[in-house]
DNA sequence: TCAATTAATGTAAGCGTTTTCATAAGTAAA
DNA sequence: TTTACTTATGAAAACGCTTACATTAATTGA
């Protein structure tokens, strides 16, 4: 059996109420008992068990953090921001990473709330669903803490949402791209997220106002799970066959970007001479890929440093703002010309 | 406060005992009862609180995964690996981004520890120091519950190593460059932790086995944190100006690799007549540059695999090996030209 | 029919902390 | 010196669960 506080006071000759003074901060306790009990504590390696510990506490400063995938380039970056966020501010992080299966997804929520965790934070906006049933984990969790959305939002008085303006953001890439002078573009996407159908929304509504007719929309949805580029190229391929060429590409995510470039090199077009390219994300795979991908910028890091200054004030029972929007901007790299400025509409 | 078991034991009119029972499987307990208590937690949403449960049970199915940077593009993938692996087992992750920082390390080490995990999985070679001093929080770890390496080794009883043979891979890999014709190697790599050190160790033994002489060597290390290409790309120019030119670049990481692809292009250097490039990891990042990168394919997914495999047979006391070792492969794509196929030693 | 067995449920102890309250000792003010 | 106040410490309750053990009711076998 572990060695316990009750073993300690018994070593060090005082009762456990002194040790636990000891270990959480020595306040009124005696210099010589704190030093006498420290070093115990040092010399039997003696670790307080948590669990014990979370009954008596009322805070645990832990946040638990929910992503779909964890491994998606996106996605990754956003955790080890926030991870790091938290570990600055003395909380911890519970990390689960759901999958897209809407069951998983509400038992871990539970698994996460029964720890007593202080907030959770889901990461992405797969989360939200488009009905209000899909949503109604979401509510019972956020009668109990608050919920802090990165990239998504939803209308109740403890949820907090942290987001880019995905809409407006796709709206200014295509805007950029048709105004220089590229009608017809095609569009790919993978998910039909809050987020996805934004973007989405953006590109259509940049081809509307600018009067493109309707049989140049070319919006492709990559429904595979897999990220393999030599998918996405195929698949690509397979789905514009025998329709009429496009001149430029834009994509939800850098991913399909590359796709989009790998497709177009095989198919012996020059970027951006023949066709023009604009990622989203603009994710290391920018600069990676040749030529380097246009791609816009939803400023992850402003993203996920504000939502932990939101949470750390709702936490401390401040009035927050319930919703930051941020906005994106289109970083030009060498899968586009639109310079020397893009035109705004 | 929150609703506890003994709110919903006195709903059901039942012994908190029952409750107890119904929510651990519902062994023992009448159907109608059952029925009953279901419906009383449905009904008021409980949810059991996981630190009082701690306290009584014996496991809590939790398993820590320690790891330096979670957004790294080959440490995401395999804590994403592993933590669907133990979900699949009924096993939770707890996920810690240490950093760097040795201290950091510990403390979370403990913090861990103190959450009472069944086991620790400890993810990449840098927490793996070089004298005995460094690694004696691991022996401590190791002496209260088994410590799982991923992709670096440790002698002790109670830690088990999975790894791939490094130094064996990267020999290859050096080698077949080698004998394809190309002495003159750049070395790049980022990180001297275990696995680091061995690729080293592996390159440079495969250069003396060839007869290669010392001049040609041509070693270097990027001990920037950063992971900007960009940055990569001028810190190869900066270091190999004035020097004898090269033939090949070989890379520790994906990254770095995709880094020299970039130097050679900017130099206007033909991939592969002029020059020749391996990448390590065999990430998505060889088939999103052009051209698509050869690199050594370490098998995470094998690893991971396994590495789960044998904790859970730890785990359940079954006798299991300390360390298994899996063997990489170089998977040739359009940066080398080695074919019809690589002489070997 | 009655003892023996099994099934369902309750009682209460324990898990390892924190924390309230009480107590003792020391210190400053009168 | 006495009183009032502070400081250091301990005893014990509380936190919300699990589980060993006790109890009761129902079932079985003779």
């Amino acid at each position: 059996m572990a060695i316990t506080i009750y073993d300690i006071s018994q070593l060090a000759g005082v009762s456990t109420a002194t040790v636990s003074r000891v270990l959480n901060g020595g306040e009124n306790v005696s210099p010589a008992t704190c030093k006498k009990v420290t070093d115990i504590i040092e010399k039997y390696g003696y670790i307080p068990n948590a669990y014990a510990r979370g009954m008596g506490l009322h805070s645990l400063k832990t946040i638990g953090l929910l992503c779909a995938d964890s491994s998606d380039l996106y996605t990754a970056r956003a955790v080890y921001l926030l991870e790091q966020e938290l570990q600055a501010n003395g909380y911890e992080s519970l990390l689960c990473c759901t999958g897209f299966n809407q069951d998983v997804r509400k038992n871990y929520l539970h698994l996460v709330l029964s720890k007593k965790v202080d907030s959770i934070i889901l990461v992405g906006s797969h989360f939200i669903g488009t009905t209000e049933l899909e949503n109604e984990y979401i509510r019972e969790a956020a009668d109990l803490i608050p919920i802090m959305l990165l990239n998504a939002s939803y209308n109740h008085p403890n949820v907090y949402s942290t987001l880019c303006d995905d809409y407006a953001s796709m709206y200014e890439a295509a805007s950029s791209m048709i105004c220089s002078g590229i009608p017809d573009i095609l569009y790919l996407y993978n998910s039909k997220s809050y987020s996805g159908l934004k973007k989405l929304k953006g590109f259509q509504n940049a081809l509307t106002d600018n009067n493109i007719p309707d049989s140049l929309q070319n919006i492709l949805y990559y429904d595979k799970s897999s990220r393999d580029i030599e998918n996405i190229t195929d698949f690509i391929k397979e789905m514009t066959t025998g329709r009429p060429r496009f001149h430029g590409i834009i994509a939800a995510d850098d991913v399909l970007a590359v796709g989009g470039i790998k497709y177009a090199q095989k198919e012996g077009l020059r970027i951006p001479e023949d066709i023009s390219i604009i990622g989203y994300n603009n994710s290391i795979l920018t600069a990676c890929c040749t030529p380097a991908l246009t791609s816009v910028d939803n400023c992850l890091e402003a993203l996920t440093h504000q939502l932990i200054h939101t949470l750390l004030h709702v936490l401390a029972g401040e009035q927050t703002p319930q919703k930051v929007v941020f906005s994106g901007r289109l970083i030009e790299r060498d899968t586009t010309r639109f310079s020397p400025s893009p035109k705004r509409i």
